[in-house]
DNA sequence: TAAAATTAAATTGTGTACAATCTTTATGTA
DNA sequence: TACATAAAGATTGTACACAATTTAATTTTA
């Protein structure tokens, strides 16, 4: 019963007993208020949606805006080393760099040393972007509106969640 | 300067004055390590792939899965109740309730009362789906892997973005 | 060294997401 | 009542996201 119980919001006695008196308790588990993984892909989803108008200037959506942070730090980077920093595989990477390089913010070749990878260096149009886009963590952060503590709680708690993937 | 640094993380030396050294640190904001909004987008897709193994067995995707959650709950909804409880529209909606229509979960009719609607009413198959969903939560629970102190920090801050739109 | 195994991308197919538009039905108002 | 407006879904088009497969290059190993 306490496996089943974890997903559960506090229950309001507190006594973590079910009331007799309810014969649908025994699916209280599966209802929508009660999950904890709900608002956390419902907060992810509207995140990315307010990305979008911040990001609408640079001719950017938010999985090309968070390709573009890697190669604006790193500069040149291969597919899979990409694909490890954003946890996206090829499937994803492969048209969206395609993407990125028709609008001239990187390019695409084999590596020499290894022709199975592809390198992808950001361009001169690439380097531009990165002043336009400076403005863009602040505005997303007093949108989102947390208080310095809540913002390292709550990356705590994501990144201990993400440690067991 | 205050309102970009605050899509950092803590900084190091605690006194929020960035290192003469680095010429680098007026782009630290633009740094994939210092977002706060990539681990959420990049957890709430590791969850919907755990959930992914977990529904197999149930033939659902995830999406499909709180779908037929508020329909265990309530029965009958309208396609716009559905969207505004999952925050879908009905462009994701309707390819999604023709596949659960056509898997024998649910049904779909224009309503008689306003023939604008659609109704969504959940069938004999789906409520036998109900029993099987039973063990998710806790799956999925032991698998998040957090202590009830943490689910409940966790809640609270992402209803409070959630409030915000 | 030749064959097997591994690795890296690309491709294919399915399923969301969502903006924008379209169609139908219902409602408000002159 | 006619007409404008609004509301509800469906449709269209773009962009992820990822499992599974394919192709080509590299590495391992018998």
């Amino acid at each position: 019963m306490a496996v089943l119980q974890v997903f559960f919001r506090c229950n309001k006695r507190g006594d973590g007993v079910a009331a007799k008196s309810s014969q649908a308790d025994k699916y209280d588990c599966l209802r929508l208020e009660n999950q904890l993984c709900f608002p956390l892909y419902a907060c992810a989803k509207e995140i990315v949606r307010q990305y979008k108008s911040q990001l609408a200037g640079l001719d950017l959506t938010y999985t090309q805006y968070i390709a573009m942070m890697v190669l604006w730090e790193h500069k040149s980077v291969t597919v899979s080393e990409l694909g490890n920093k954003l946890y996206l595989d090829s499937g994803t990477l492969t048209p969206l760099l395609k993407k990125l390089e028709q609008k001239g913010f990187v390019t695409r070749c084999r590596c020499q040393e290894d022709e199975r990878s592809v390198c992808v260096k950001i361009t001169e149009a690439g380097e531009e972007l990165k002043e336009k886009a400076l403005e863009v963590p602040g505005k997303m952060c007093s949108c989102v509106g947390l208080s310095d503590e809540e913002k390292m709680c709550l990356e705590r708690i994501l990144k201990k969640i993400m440690g067991r993937f």
